[in-house]
DNA sequence: TGTTTCGTCGTTTTT
DNA sequence: CGACGAAACA
């Protein structure tokens, strides 16, 4: 029985598509590269499962992102669609475990709550907030007032997070990637202490401990042999970009590898700062035995021959050499461009003039993309963009869930889930006129010690110079925390938060129609727990220039971060900034490690293009801080990823054109003057 | 003593 | 522009 989806797929994702349907088989390792129909044969393989009699409910499809996510499960049911017709809607809603390792975790982490001692009820901190939590500890154990100076909020968690993501011991994460705090070991040791046990007395989990706990449960064989045993099939993707934590979990769940699949490309990985492993894929194969089965593809569907051959060329230069060479059917007389031009402000004007080029010749918007290394470098292109009245999208960067007023409102309803998360509560109460830090923590101290803190809040002293607001505070906090229905609680803390909003903030017009977003957003959702999880581990990750998101049938052109675009495509795309210092980052040219993990990125950036590729390498800086008429610059080169040798793939241009090219159609005359001898002549 | 305000500094990538 | 620290202020 041959259905006629397999029929579209080439001979090597056909193998991994139909690998061992009807039996448990596996384990089994897809080496697929850009462009070569990763996503599509992982949804097929899918497919394939499911109308060949696997039950949807016991697949765990694991994926990068929640869009990620989305989008398979999509090609999923279509696929499923051709064979099945409208039941097939029916079984891919019971696709209900793909998702994210962080959001999968999550899920599973309540469902065992009760048996691993912990309150089903955990609320999740993001990053910021795991910060702040790490930096009121640090104050407590007087960190914050050495003479010497301890590190940041900031370093502490990102020294924290890597030494738990990558199962290694404190003293060589600090050595390998913190050289400069290794002096703080034992504080370090005895900050994390605290931190851990402040997490637990406050019913909190943070995005490691998601994993961690999950890896933990799973240690013990009981609960591995009940959850590996939920699942018949365990399908990752992107597993160049999992850390050591990731993988401990999968091999916890399916320690014999009989069901699993994993998906993903030695040459695309660049989450290191994640703590990823490329030795996770790379050693995949022997952690069973028998070892895993391989299926390489390396046929490449979307990019022209022209734009592979400078893609490989880059690739080529990785002091690692890696699994393939990607190949194409594709050909093009037209080489990828390498755009010199004079600043920043020019690259815009570039790009926004073949954007709308292009869009003159059919495609649309929403078909190209710029991308660039570092949010912050889109800024000139999006004041180029915003004056020419071109609507975008960017993803990346800052995001609506990182502006201070809606972290205030989430931090309200967070709090009346959780009283005793004291981030939460710290935050709140200092929104208050004459409530500062110390006020704020006596009440939490008190709140502390009550059964019921929300009931108790009224009981506890008011802060001394706290007035009239406070009694206000005290009542939304009770309305809300009683757990009325759940849509209107959100509208009653915005009431309660817009009068401060006005106080705190001079655009607070702006602000509140965020706000409105935010309660729109958060009527979609069935409670306030699923709200505030679902939010925090997927987060919404647009933002664009008009106020809320642009509506779905509207045209706009993409502006993403290089890591933002991984897994995407589009016909045309333009990269900002390909020289020294943004390209590779200045921040990330510190190792050998990490330059090739920089290599890697312009390599994704790269690849993302199916038709036209722009590479635009802008002459000179303008150094920041100084006023708008200030002209410091600093010169910059073409990043050391594409020297000399690399240049015969590209077009090489300078723009604005010179007026003599641009307006000179005419040869260039063929007699030859000697003009310095008739200058002589004219004084003889 | 605790809060607010003012000035200075630096600024990746993300679940 | 936002985070953080120090000085001014209630």
């Amino acid at each position: 029985m041959s259905a006629a989806y397999l029929e579209k797929l080439n001979a090597e994702q056909r193998m991994a598509v139909e690998y061992g349907v009807g039996q448990a088989a596996g384990p089994l390792l897809v080496i697929a590269g850009a462009g070569s129909g990763k996503t599509n044969t992982l949804a097929h393989r899918v497919a394939h499962l499911i109308v060949n009699g696997a039950d949807p409910r016991r697949i765990l499809l694991m994926t990068f992102s929640r869009r990620a996510a989305a989008e398979m499960s999509r090609r999923v049911e279509r696929i499923c669609g051709q064979v099945l017709g409208a039941k097939s809607g029916i079984i891919v809603d019971a696709l209900e475990w793909a998702g994210t390792f962080h959001g999968i975790g999550a899920r599973l982490l309540r469902e065992y709550a009760d048996q691993i001692g912990l309150s089903p009820d955990f609320t999740i901190h993001d990053r910021e907030d795991s910060a702040d939590l790490m930096n009121i500890v640090r104050h407590e154990l007087g960190f914050s007032k050495k003479e010497s100076r301890f590190p940041t909020k900031g370093t502490c968690l990102a020294i924290y997070s890597r030494t738990v993501n990558s199962e290694r011991p404190l003293d060589e994460v600090l050595k390998a990637f913190f050289p400069w705090c290794a002096a703080w070991d034992a504080q370090l040791r005895q900050l994390f202490a605290a931190y851990v046990e402040a997490k637990q007395i406050q019913n909190i989990l943070d995005y490691d401990d998601l994993l961690l706990y999950w890896a933990q449960t799973a240690s013990v064989s009981a609960f591995a042999d009940d959850m590996g045993g939920r699942f018949d099939h365990v399908l990752v993707d992107e597993y160049q970009d999992t850390n050591r934590l990731q993988s401990s979990i999968l091999l916890a769940l399916k320690p014999s590898g009989l069901g699993l699949t994993v998906v993903g490309d030695d040459a695309q990985s660049i989450y290191s700062f994640r703590a990823a492993t490329v030795r996770n894929i790379l050693d995949f194969p022997k952690a069973f035995s028998p070892s895993a089965d391989i299926i390489t593809l390396d046929r490449n569907y979307r990019s022209t021959q022209t734009i592979l051959a400078a893609a490989n060329g880059v690739i080529d230069l990785a002091s690692e050499r890696f699994t393939k060479n990607l190949w194409t059917e594709r050909q093009s007389a037209e080489r990828p461009q390498l755009v010199s031009v004079r600043d920043e402000a020019d690259q815009a004007r570039y790009i926004v003039e073949r954007v709308l080029e292009n869009r003159e010749t059919g495609t649309l918007l929403k078909q190209q993309a710029v991308l660039f290394r570092t949010s912050h470098h889109s800024g000139p292109l999006e004041v180029e963009l915003t004056r020419r009245n071109i609507p975008f999208v960017k993803f990346g960067g800052l995001k609506f869930l990182d502006s201070a007023h809606v972290k205030d409102m989430l931090a309200a309803l967070r709090f009346a889930q959780n009283p005793r998360d004291r981030v939460a509560g710290f935050r709140l109460m200092q929104l208050l006129p004459g409530v500062g830090p110390s006020s704020a923590q006596r009440v939490l101290d008190r709140m502390a010690e009550e059964a019921d803190p929300i009931a108790a809040l009224a009981d506890i002293p008011v802060p001394p110079r706290a007035g009239e607001d406070w009694t206000g505070f005290v009542q939304m906090l009770q309305q809300i925390g009683a757990g009325k229905a759940w849509p209107a609680e959100i509208e009653q803390a915005r009431l309660w938060y817009e009068p401060h909003l006005e106080r705190i903030h001079e655009d607070a017009s702006m602000r509140q129609a965020d706000l409105l977003q935010l309660q729109q957003i958060a009527a979609g959702y069935p409670s306030r727990e699923r709200f505030l999880t679902e939010l925090t581990l997927d987060p919404p990750d647009a933002t664009s220039d008009q106020s809320g998101v642009p509506l779905l049938d509207e045209d706009y052109l993409i502006l993403s971060t290089i890591h933002s675009a991984k897994g995407q495509e589009w016909k045309s795309v333009y990269m900002l900034n390909v020289v020294d210092g943004c390209m590779p980052s200045d921040l990330g040219a510190g190792s050998t490690a990490e330059l090739e993990e920089e290599r890697r990125l312009l390599y994704v950036a790269m690849t993302r293009a199916k038709d036209n590729l722009h590479l635009v390498v802008p002459q000179r800086f303008f150094t920041h801080g100084q006023n708008a008429q200030g002209d410091r610059h600093v010169y910059a080169s073409r990043t050391r990823f594409i020297p000399a040798t690399l240049l015969q793939y590209f077009e090489c241009i300078a723009w604005p054109l010179a007026r003599s090219c641009a307006a000179g159609q005419s040869e260039p005359p063929t007699t030859r003057v000697d003009i310095g001898a008739r200058m002589r002549g004219m004084w003889q």
